[in-house]
DNA sequence: GGAGTGATGTGAATTAACGCACAGAGAGAA
DNA sequence: TTCTCTCTGTGCGTTAATTCACATCACTCC
């Protein structure tokens, strides 16, 4: 039972009762509709009709036919309804996929949006790789870095995410605070583990502070915030996120830099739809509170 | 929701993951896939997969299609081992008619070859308009006369009836039976009602029997036989049936030229199928004790 | 790092499907 | 009857779909 277009035409034939009446229905013509029955007989071995000068009858075989082809028609024509409809609704999943070092940021806003869409499960996806929008594995994703330039993406400029060294409170008690880049040899660092980072305040910091001060070293940046909390040493944490936790001093106003510029990316395929361009809209109005100035 | 062989690549398509996967399986070429895929979406409005170099992944409107679809698939199988088994297997309904006069014999006949096929339902259709094989309405016709000329009908020759005149017991013991022709003028008769009746005997007695003379007429030949039971006259039955109840006396001997020629007659579309080919036989081997000799 | 493999994507050539026109056959009405 | 209307059926020309060929890209294995 292949070319289920033949079982369509045939299914039609038999609601109608004649080979004229279908292919107006069909909006073909009504030789195409017996060359269809034809065929399907053939390689069925057995005859679905009846032919008659007055039309066509279903046999036994026709009639379930008839019986089989309309359950699959009113199941196409709803599947056509919901996924014609499904364009223009907030529903079903939205993926988002970001750096973990944004996660105190971006999981209000995407409980808030959720909030806004009963229908809608939201997936906050963070990892040490990178999910790949051109294999559908998020509808967003945002990047840091330079503006990335994958051709199947929507990139977007979102904001620039300032960075400066905190310490905390306790820390400044015991070492004091560096004045000046030539004091830094007396203090103790908290920085990245990963030596080919490209985020700039990471690269500063490998090329102006000896390896050996920095005592601590992580992928995640909520871990390097903990440190610095608990007085462990000097680090880089994002100036939003510092405001946010108590006892942390900055030991030098942020430099320009050492901002990380973010790109809200999305794929092309996915980014006209309505649910991706509702959460952008959403995401780039609660942003609007974080920008400097 | 028109093309379904669009659905069923993109069915495929979702199932298998690849484009050139589907082709393989669907034994198109992958040009194909990829622009019934493209189309199905134009017309839908909604992207059905995502597209990467390492093939396609459904999206959840894809997926919504896939499961539709993968019903449809199963459905449509299940179909066609039904259409294609059911061709050479006897069951369902079988369909004859014939004329009334013949139900005697038949449904016997009938009920036996039911007996043995217990999944077959039989339906026996005797009336006073002909049912037409070429509109379905049966599958096997038992008709009279001279030889059916359809152009759709497979016509062959069934067995010969022969007819004769009967009378009952205490209609000769009271009016004793005609010695010759010329004594009808004195005889009751029993005759059919139509006059425009092509039945051999029943023109012959129009010719021969003054229309007077016969005061019972009926279209029904059970009605008849009945009527020359009770006495009221002298009328023909075939010879089977008179043999099958009591106290019928032969008037005269059977003539050749009263026989009525008995017609098997099947549909074309219908004639070469299990179902009536297997009825046939076993109704031409019962019909062999009804041949005169 | 470079060749090899297997995938998608696209324009040109080919083929199969389609529409057109007309013939034929019943059914119903004048 | 004869006329008309409707529906099926078929050969032929055309269009649209398919195949073919080649380009491209991503990943893997030497």
């Amino acid at each position: 039972m292949e070319h289920w277009d033949e079982v369509r035409t045939a299914y039609n034939v038999a609601r109608i009762g004649t080979v004229s009446g279908a292919a107006d229905v069909l909006g073909v013509h009504h030789a195409t509709v017996i060359r269809h029955i034809d065929a399907l007989e053939e390689r069925l071995g057995v005859k679905l009709f009846q032919r008659h000068a007055r039309g066509y009858t279903p046999t036994e075989a026709g009639s379930d036919l008839l019986r089989v082809a309309q359950a699959t028609a009113d199941q196409f024509s709803q599947l056509a309804g919901r996924i014609k409809g499904r364009g223009n609704e907030v529903s079903g999943e939205l993926v988002v996929t970001s750096i973990g070092g944004l996660s105190h940021l971006l999981v209000p806003v995407l409980a808030d949006f959720q909030e806004d869409f009963p229908g809608l499960t939201v997936r906050y996806l963070t990892g040490d790789r990178l999910f790949r929008l051109e294999y559908g594995e998020a509808h967003v994703a945002v990047r840091a870095g330079s503006v990335p330039d994958q051709p199947d993406n929507v990139v977007q400029p979102f904001f620039r995410q300032e960075f400066t060294l905190y310490a905390s409170e306790s820390y400044v008690a015991r070492h004091g605070l560096p004045k000046t880049e030539g004091d830094f040899i007396s203090h103790r660092f908290i920085g990245v583990d990963d030596p080919k980072t490209r985020a700039p305040f990471a690269r500063w910091m490998q090329d102006n502070v000896p390896a050996d001060n920095i005592i601590f070293r992580s992928g995640d940046v909520h871990a390097q915030r903990r440190a610095i909390q608990s007085g462990a040493g000097i680090g880089f944490t994002s100036v939003l996120q510092a405001a946010e936790v108590e006892g942390l001093v900055q030991v030098m106003p942020p430099k320009p830099e050492w901002v990380a510029p973010l790109w809200l990316v999305t794929h092309m395929d996915l980014h006209r739809t309505t649910k991706v361009q509702a959460f952008l809209a959403f995401l780039k109005d609660r942003s609007k509170a974080w920008q400097p100035e």
